[in-house]
DNA sequence: TCATTTTTTTGAATATTATTCTATTTGAAT
DNA sequence: ATTCAAATAGAATAATATTCAAAAAAATGA
């Protein structure tokens, strides 16, 4: 046992179901629903937002009323030694890259793209990508229709 | 030009932008940002959500700090027509399922899951993903590192 | 251009919430 | 049982949210 790990008890959860539902839920409300003190709950939330189990409030922005339409995945290769993780910090630097993992398997990345159509799409991988000399071979999917997107943890009971 | 598009001007991406970044910021803090009344940003903010630009308020939660420490992509075949997406829904009620994807090219859907560890996503395959009569074909591949996910997205100047 | 209509903003008033702090309670370890 | 640390409650105050009428600004149409 390592002095990282984090308990979270069943109020720490419920806190956590509730706030992944809506960040912006008052204090009052969250302690009404608890049948808690608004300072009981507030103490505990900022805790959780000290110890980094909160990452972030957020919003979440309909991509059409913003005219990002094109989304992608492109699993890419790189040249670079198993032990570096360069291409990964790079391409995350570029914010129409929203996701980048390394995966097993044949292929090194997984990067998920959205811009605004498909000419903005090449754009990035001309001017940006090609940038990346370790990056050796991109494989691109395109998205045709996105049926359910969210980050939404399932938080257990207890 | 039909009648669901719809007009965002400097001010509004100005509040997308600050919400996006940290959606439990005060509507006072917005107004000052901003320079306004905060009526009169309150009432940008309620028109944003009433139009659906502003989807959803939620709270970022670290999936370590809930144990759920293994991430798959699964590429997926379905035997179902072209024009049906039922496979997509069966597979979008699954919380553990992030994201359902229709994808051009040989696979038919990307989907993104998100589950405590390997056995877990053995189970969900197991247990739900073959109740879904019509997928025909899985491939499964692993995330071993994340270096980046979010879905914020590049909101323009003007 | 001017008048009219609609939309947006402001400012003030009130309701509600956030935040702080102290006292109390709870729970765990001895 | 006693001690200690952590969590909670409750009360007080600061700050914010929300509402609404009036004013301003922007859009519309003759």
């Amino acid at each position: 046992m390592n002095g990282t790990d984090i308990v979270l008890d069943k109020t720490d959860l419920s806190i956590l179901r509730l706030m992944q539902e809506n960040a912006r839920m008052t204090n009052a409300d969250l302690a009404r629903e608890l049948e808690m003190a608004p300072s009981a709950v507030l103490e505990r939330v900022k805790k959780l937002e000290q110890k980094q189990v909160i990452v972030k409030y957020t919003t979440r922005i309909s991509p059409v009323a913003l005219g990002q339409t094109l989304l992608a995945f492109i699993a890419m290769k790189s040249s670079e030694g198993m032990g570096s993780n360069n291409t990964a910090k790079e391409l995350a630097k570029i914010p129409e890259v929203q996701e980048v993992h390394h995966i097993a398997g044949e292929d090194c990345y997984m990067v998920k793209v959205r811009t605004a159509d498909s000419a903005s799409l090449m754009d990035l991988m001309r001017n940006k990508f090609s940038k990346i000399q370790s990056i050796t071979s991109t494989r691109t999917t395109i998205v045709l229709e996105t049926v359910k997107e969210e980050q939404q943890l399932v938080i257990p009971e207890k």
